[in-house]
DNA sequence: CAAAGAACCTGGCGGC
DNA sequence: TGCCGCCAGGTTCTTT
């Protein structure tokens, strides 16, 4: 589900209502969230302390804490974030009113309690996600095992033709492989490629470096439409207040198989790309 | 070491 | 209506 535009777009609603605030209370509801970590040792780490920033790395949302250490959450499929402010309608309200079936209780995974009043909640209907506990040490390799942010100033199309150079394997496995570049999931490896005329399938290291730069380009300015709005809502996505995303109404190509492509009006095909679905234009992107 | 494939989960959908 | 296989925004472990 949540790939960055998404994650994005719930750090910037969370940041300012999450900095600053203590966890009071962390309520672990599924082991399997902190395994291999056991509940009680995550809590003994979390609770009480106050968060000093949030920010997020590819598609991981980071809580920085102060005096050390970081509480990590990642979304993975179907993982959603909620934020209730204090005072305000319980989210269960929400599911019996039959507008969002993926926050029903028995998906709720974890809660926070800030002193603000606030409440963080993690729904998982797949439970893929996860929440990490990590150590100064540890939060300091877990990162470097990440590939560059591609929104960051460093993230050039040389850099790119680098990256792709070296690696055989098709060029939207290689963007969506989160060593190589961060936070590229399906829907924006499929909308950057196409949009940059790329044919999915293509070996990475086969890429001109002509054509590297224009798909550098796309990726930057794919994500960042997204980002402006909202993200994008297919399933289950939604942001800390529910609402859905914007950014599926301007797809090209993902999830559009048989529909006439918008540039040239041929018919948007589907085929399998390291194991995942994949939509491209047979007359756009060679 | 790189690449491919399976595994991890649950729910929804189309086909029979 | 019921069962079955397939599919889904992701990562990680195993196998080749």
């Amino acid at each position: 589900m949540p790939e960055l535009p998404e994650v994005e777009t719930i750090r910037r609603q969370l940041a300012p209502r999450v900095e600053g605030r203590v966890i009071r209370r962390c309520d672990v509801i599924d082991e399997r969230l902190t395994a291999p970590m056991p509940v009680a040792v995550f809590r003994s780490h979390v609770e009480g302390r106050r968060i000093a920033s949030l920010d997020r790395r590819g598609k991981y949302l980071r809580f920085e804490l102060e005096g050390g250490g970081a509480l990590v959450l990642h979304l993975r499929m179907t993982g959603r974030l909620t934020l209730i402010d204090g005072g305000s309608r319980d989210s269960r309200s929400r599911s019996r009113n039959g507008e969002a079936p993926d926050l029903d209780s028995r998906y709720l995974r974890l809660v926070m309690d800030l002193d603000s009043g606030g409440r963080l909640a993690f729904h998982d209907m797949r439970r893929l996600g996860t929440a990490t506990y990590l150590e100064d040490d540890e939060d300091k390799a877990y990162w470097e095992k990440l590939g560059p942010e591609p929104l960051s100033r460093g993230f050039s199309g040389a850099r790119l033709h680098r990256i792709l150079s070296e690696r055989k394997k098709p060029v939207k496995s290689a963007l969506m492989d989160q060593r190589l570049i961060a936070g590229i999931g399906n829907i924006y490896a499929d909308e950057s490629l196409f949009r940059a005329g790329i044919h999915p399938q293509r070996r990475a290291s086969e890429i001109q470096a002509s054509e590297v730069e224009s798909l550098c380009r796309e990726i930057k300015a794919t994500l960042r439409e997204a980002i402006r709005l909202q993200g994008s809502s297919i399933d289950t996505y939604a942001d800390t207040s529910g609402r859905s995303g914007g950014f599926q109404e301007t797809f090209k190509v993902h999830r559009r198989a048989g529909e006439p492509c918008p540039g040239c009006g041929r018919t948007i095909e589907k085929i399998k790309v390291g194991g995942r679905g994949t939509y491209f234009c047979p007359g756009c992107q060679q």
